[in-house]
DNA sequence: AGGGAGCCCGGTGATTGGCTCAGAA
DNA sequence: TTCTGAGCCAATCACCGGGCTCCCT
């Protein structure tokens, strides 16, 4: 119910949070100090992708018209060496997007 | 008729070695009961639930249909709990390199009355490092 | 070699160490969000941020009960009682029986047969 | 003796970008 | 109206979980 007030900039207007979280919020604060000082914990700027093997994969792979991944056809490729069409699990091209 | 099998051992959908990971980054944490962790866990998937429950009805509330920072503030907002201890997580509304006019943009939307009973001050040392995100307009 | 190691600048501790997996979080919260719904690409990440966040301001408090009975081992009644010191009163009910029912799906486990 | 940290190992789902059009502006 | 930016695909591989052993309480 009580508000405590956080050590926020002294210059600027208190900001008052709940009293039963102040000591930990103030606990937390010096760990994320410590830890930003020790880990080197960058809180900026994120990576824009994780992993480089990922990455790459990503860029590897097939992609449709519409810049969506796409399954693996090889088999499509050889069967078509051995002519017949493809009467089953043809991956048709739907251009609908439904949302 | 079916519902559910016997044995089907309750799981958080969090990944628990990486929950135990972020406890871990606190060098004060020393070792971790295993069902402590299964309770963090649990804990932190009904947390984001509520955080995505709440943001939910604020972008609603504006009508929008995508749900942006500024409907997880609106949301944090209503539940003192959460955004007191989120104060230091939320990037404020805006910042970039030049801002126009707005010098009123610090931490979350300060409580603009008097304090109620039972309030402290005390002096800051650390603030959060500016995000310099996209700038976004507040409501 | 050509092998490539992840050696960044002079971050030791790794991105994907420090917050829960992006897939995971976009999944839990499009369960809850209206179906038609979409969220901003800086909407994921600061929620990631704020789930880990949560994780670590519960097991601080957790832990400094422990440190003050002189345990060094966090217990699920810790983190139950950091629930309720902190605020979060709501999570103690459904939290309690979630953990009854970890424990008697363990004990099963453990117990393979009668 | 109980149980958690720290290995290892195998199986698996998270990671991932280009294009399109919802929908923010 | 203009035009930004999020969803959409699925294959690899880093990581998760479930075994071990060893150590501390």
């Amino acid at each position: 119910y009580s508000r405590m007030a956080l050590p926020l900039a002294m210059a600027e207007e208190p900001v008052y949070v709940n009293a039963k979280q102040y000591h930990g919020i103030l606990r937390r604060r010096q760990s994320r100090a410590k830890a930003e000082v020790e880990n080197k914990i960058s809180r900026s700027q994120r990576k824009p992708y994780l992993h480089e093997s990922r990455h790459l994969h990503a860029m590897r792979r097939e992609r449709g018209c519409g810049g969506r991944f796409l399954s693996k056809n090889k088999k499509a490729e050889a069967s078509s060496l051995l002519d017949d069409d493809d009467g089953e699990g043809s991956n048709i091209s739907l251009g609908s997007e439904s949302m | 008729m079916e519902e559910e099998e016997f044995g089907e051992a309750i799981r958080p959908e969090f990944p628990t070695g990486r929950v135990k990971k972020i406890m871990k980054l606190d060098k004060d944490i020393g070792k971790v009961n295993s069902e402590a962790l299964f309770l963090v866990s649990c804990a932190t998937e009904l947390f984001l639930k509520l955080l995505a429950e709440k943001s939910a009805e604020s972008a609603a509330e504006k009508k929008r249909k995508t749900v942006k920072l500024e409907h997880i503030r609106m949301a944090v907002k209503r539940h003192r709990s959460i955004s007191d201890f989120l104060l230091d997580s939320l990037p404020l509304p805006s910042q970039p390199s030049d801002a126009p006019a707005k010098d009123e943009n610090r931490t979350r939307a300060v409580v603009d009355k008097v304090a109620p009973e039972g309030t402290r001050r005390i002096d800051d040392f650390f603030r959060r490092s500016t995000k310099t995100k996209s700038a976004e307009t507040e409501s | 070699t050509a092998n490539n190691n992840e050696q960044n600048q002079q971050c030791l501790v790794r991105e994907q160490d420090q917050y829960m997996p992006m897939a995971n979080v976009i999944r839990i919260m499009k369960r809850i969000l209206p179906s038609h719904a979409k969220i901003s690409d800086d909407t994921k990440e600061t929620i990631q941020e704020c789930v880990s966040e949560y994780i670590s301001f519960i097991t601080s408090e957790a832990n400094e009960r422990c440190q003050r009975e002189q345990r060094k081992t966090v217990t699920a009644e810790d983190v139950l009682w950091a629930m309720g010191k902190l605020g979060f009163d709501d999570y103690i009910e459904p939290l309690t029986v979630f953990l009854n029912r970890y424990r008697e799906s363990e004990s099963i486990r453990t117990e393979p047969m009668l």
